[in-house]
DNA sequence: TTGTATGCGTTATCAC
DNA sequence: GTGATAACGCATACAA
C-alpha cells in the first residue's frame, strides 16, 4: 500500500496525500483528517527508502563495534541508539569482528545506506583515513584501536571519545603501589595497540616508581572462554598484583586463580578494566578501573546529530577513569572518580 | 558520485554502467572493465535507497530484541547478523526494551526500511497479532515473551524458535532432587510470561514428586544491578536449592549469598538459565540450563531467507536444554545435552 | 553489446 | 488549499 492509494482512496491528490500525512505545508483541517483516517485505515507506512531518495536524507547514523557479544560495546550500542532515536534518527549498528577486513565491509554497507554520520568503536580503521576514503564529515571515534594511537606524536582528531588509558593505568599501579604491593603484573589479551598502550604505561610507571619491574603476560584474545587458559600463564612466584587488559579477561583470570587454590585477594590482587556489569557480580567483586561506555555511546550519538547540522565536528574529549575498588584488591571498598 | 556521474566519467550510458557494475546483463569486457576501474576512482558507492526502490526489495532483515547490554540477546544478534550477512542480507537490529511501545515502534522503523523477514526476540508482542496488522509473512518469533503462551492451549504458530523452557526446568529440578535436595525455591525477576511459565513448572514438578513445596520467590526485573538486592529476598531458614530464572539473576544471587557468609554449593545450592558466558566464569563457576542462543539467532535468520523465497514458514522448533554442571551444585561437573 | 526511456514511492516546486 | 509534475539514483524492458 503506497501513498498513491491512500491518496486515491482518500479522493484527494498525492500532493495532498503527502502534506496530510507530514503535518508539513499548507492544508486544510478537514482534508488532513480524512487523509491520515484512510491511511491508518489502509494500514499505510511510507517507505523508507523512497523518502530518502526524495528528500535526499536517511536520519540514519551508524555504528561499527567489534562484536555484539563484548560487554562494552553492548553498552556503547546501548547508549548510542538511545539518543539517536530521541533526536530522530535510526541507529544502524554493524559489526566489524574488530578485523579491517569486517570494518571495511561494515563501514561500505552504512554508506551505501547512507548513513549521515558515523561512530566507530574500537575500530583499527584510522578515522583520519575513512574520512578522507569516505569523504565523511560526520565521523566520530570511540576509543580507537589503530596503530596509530601508539604513535609518539598521536594526536586525537577532533571527534575524538576517549577514555583515558594512560592516567588510568598510572592511577591503578599508583593505588597498587599504596596498598603496598611491589610485584605487578600485566595480563593481556591479543597484541592490539590499545592493550599495547596499557601495558606500556604500567611499564613505564612501574619503573618511575622503582617498583620491581611489570611481568607482562599475554593470551589469546579469546582465552577466556577457555577454562583454565588465563590462569595458565601465571607462573610461580606469583606475582603479588595483576593488572588485566579488561574485565571479561579479570574474570576468567579470578576464577582460574581460585579454581587453583589460590586466595584472591589473600595471595594477589587482581584489578579489571572497564567496569562491565558482570565486574561487580563476581566473588570477589572486581575492582576495575570503569569507563562510562552507556554515556560514550551517547556522546557519539550526540556528537555525530551536532556535526550532521552543523558540519564540524568537536575537539577530542579524554574521559577520565573512575577507579571502583571491590573486594579483589585489599583496600576498602570506594569509588574514586577521576581517578 | 551517483552512477550517471560514473557513467558520463566513463563515456558510456547509465544503463551499461549498471550492467558493467552489477556484472549483470550482457556487457563487453573491455567496457566492464573501463566502468569499474572509473568508478574505483570516483570511489562509486551504489545508493541503497535507490537500488531498493529500482528492484523493490532491500535485502534487508530486521530484529528485534529487548536491550542490546543482555547477554543472552547479544548471542542471539551475533548468530542473527552473521548468517544475515553471510545470504547477502543487511540485519537492522532495534532494541524494544521490552515494552510494547517499544517494539511496536521498532517493528515500524523495520517496515518503514522495508525489511523483507523480521524476528522478535523475547517480544512482548505476539506474532499473530503482528504478522496479521503487518500482513508480513517473513516473521519469526524467538522465545516469545507475550500473555499467548501461557495459555493452556498455546500452540506455537510456524515460523516459532523456542527453547523447551518446561523440559529444561523439569530436568533441572530432577537433577536438583537426585542430589539429595527437597527444599527448593525459585526466584523470578519480574513478572514476565516466560518467567511465570517456569516458576508453574517448578512448581508442579515438584509437587509431583511429593518434594516440599516451591518457595518462590521474585524480584525486579534489574535488582541484579543493585548489590544485595537480590540476596535479600532469601530469608531463613535457607531453602536447599535456588533455580533462577536467568544466569544474570543467579550470578547477583552467587554473590549476595556469598557476600553475606553462605557457602555455596555447602549451604545452598544455585542453578541459573541460558548458558551465558559468564557463568562460566564465576566462583563457584554456575551450573545452569544452557539455551543454544547464537544457533536461534543463526536458525532465525536462515528462516526467514527461506521463507522470504519460498513464501512459507516452518513449523515451530523446540530446542533441548542442555544442563551444564558446573560448581554451584554438588554434583561432578559435566554436561547433559538433551536433557 | 549499447543506449533510450520508464518506473520505483516520496517530496517539493510550482501553477491554479 | 490543492493538484500536476519534476526530481531523487538506480535497474531494466525494449529498441537500435
Amino acid at each position: 500500500v503506497t501513498l498513491a492509494d491512500v491518496a486515491a482512496s482518500a479522493g484527494v491528490s498525492q500532493a495532498t496525500a503527502s502534506r496530510a500525512l507530514r503535518g508539513h505545508g499548507r492544508i486544510s483541517g478537514p482534508t488532513r483528517q480524512l487523509v491520515q483516517e484512510v491511511a491508518a485505515r489502509l494500514r499505510y507506512v511510507p517507505n523508507a527508502a523512497a523518502r530518502s531518495l526524495a528528500i535526499r536524507r536517511t536520519r540514519t547514523l551508524g555504528l561499527i563495534l567489534v562484536d555484539f557479544a563484548d560487554p562494552f560495546h553492548a553498552q556503547v550500542a546501548t547508549g548510542f541508539e538511545a539518543v539517536a532515536a530521541a533526536a530522530g534518527y535510526t541507529a544502524i549498528i554493524v559489526p566489524g569482528a574488530g578485523k579491517r577486513r569486517g570494518e571495511e565491509r561494515a563501514m561500505n554497507v552504512l554508506i551505501e545506506y547512507g548513513a549521515e554520520g558515523i561512530a566507530q568503536a574500537a575500530s583499527v580503521l584510522d578515522p583520519m583515513d575513512v574520512r578522507r576514503e569516505a569523504s565523511l564529515e560526520a565521523l566520530v571515534s570511540i576509543q580507537p584501536d589503530h596503530r596509530g594511537i601508539l604513535s609518539r606524536q598521536y594526536r586525537p582528531p577532533p571527534g575524538t571519545i576517549q577514555f583515558d588509558d594512560v592516567s588510568a593505568v598510572t592511577d591503578a599501579i599508583h593505588y597498587l603501589l599504596g596498598l603496598g604491593y611491589r610485584e605487578v603484573a600485566y595480563v593481556g589479551a591479543g597484541n592490539g595497540p590499545s592493550q599495547v598502550l596499557r601495558r606500556r604505561t604500567a611499564t613505564r610507571v612501574l619503573r618511575e616508581a622503582g617498583a620491581a619491574p611489570l611481568r607482562a603476560l599475554t593470551v589469546d584474545r579469546d582465552a577466556w572462554r577457555t577454562p583454565g587458559a588465563v590462569g595458565s600463564v601465571i607462573s610461580r612466584p606469583l606475582p603479588q598484583a595483576i593488572l588485566c587488559y579488561d574485565d571479561t579477561l579479570a574474570l576468567a583470570l579470578l576464577h582460574d586463580l581460585q579454581a587453583a587454590g589460590v586466595s584472591v585477594p589473600g595471595d594477589i590482587a587482581v584489578v579489571g578494566f572497564d567496569g562491565i556489569p558482570y565486574a561487580a557480580l563476581s566473588t570477589p567483586a572486581l575492582t576495575t578501573l570503569a569507563a562510562p561506555m552507556v554515556e560514550m555511546g551517547r556522546m557519539a550519538a550526540s556528537t555525530l546529530v551536532q556535526a550532521i547540522s552543523t558540519g564540524r565536528l568537536p575537539p577530542p574529549v579524554l574521559l577520565p577513569a573512575t577507579l571502583i575498588v571491590r573486594d579483589s584488591t585489599q583496600g576498602d571498598p570506594r569509588i574514586v572518580p577521576n581517578a
